[in-house]
DNA sequence: TTGTTTGCAAATCATTTGCAGTAAC
DNA sequence: GTTACTGCAAATGATTTGCAAACAA
């Protein structure tokens, strides 16, 4: 937290951030280009990534995609709709424990990451 | 599984990663590049990348680090050491109920990816 | 034969980095 | 004033791809 400045970028990638959808640097970069048009993207690059080190925003590791990042910081799960890409935050479920795990197979677990892949509801119905 | 040919370069592939813990598709590649010189990386990258499709084996999206492959199919959720980088296989535990739950969020569960990040047994007492 | 697979080298493409100018504190 | 931060362009590095030769079925 502390030698880092408060800079212009930075406000605007995070609240870019905020109002979108488990973006990739590069989406995110080319979502703000428009109105930032001096604003690079190495910078976004850097700058997510540094968040991400910094535990404010996470790096989201999907299975076929590039890293994404996700603003919200609160400890939940991911469904991945393996037919149209959707990607849903879910807060709640049997697998908020393991959140809060202590120890598995001997190691001290800091942290935990649960991914489920499958058919959103929407593409449920669709299917023939 | 039809329209494919059985070839001794899937054969020495899949062999190493039956040995292997965990490896990238480079690693493999260096792994048996010198018992084999003329099988090329591009191969071992394709052939990987064919077996995970198929299902034969299975691909890791882990943080911080690039795809990786894993031999086991059976269910089973991953610990990884932030200190030393140890990847731990793990088969047991409150979360193999999220290997087979049918449905979170709406969603039609195919799959389920569980990875712990701490310290593994040898780092815990290795800390200061 | 016939279509799949491979090796090789070149091409991609996301991400990182060197560096000099800019700006936060 | 210091020193982090940024933009730019070049570099990196994993993964992919085009293509002709090699090989499984």
């Amino acid at each position: 937290m502390e030698n880092k400045r408060n800079t212009e970028q930075k406000r605007i990638i995070l609240e870019a951030l905020m109002h979108a959808d488990h973006p990739t640097a590069s989406e995110l970069y080319e979502s703000i280009r428009d109105e930032n048009p001096r604003l690079s993207r190495a910078t976004v690059f850097r700058v997510l990534g540094q968040f991400a080190d910094d535990g404010v925003v996470r790096r989201l590791n999907l299975l076929g995609s590039d890293t994404r990042f996700d603003a919200r910081t609160a400890p939940h799960a991911h469904c991945h709709c393996v037919r149209c890409g959707r990607l849903t935050d879910v807060f709640e479920g049997d697998f908020v424990p393991l959140f809060s795990c202590g120890e598995v197979a001997g190691y001290a677990v800091l942290s935990a990451e649960v991914e489920f892949s499958g058919l959103c509801p929407v593409c449920r119905g669709a299917e023939n």
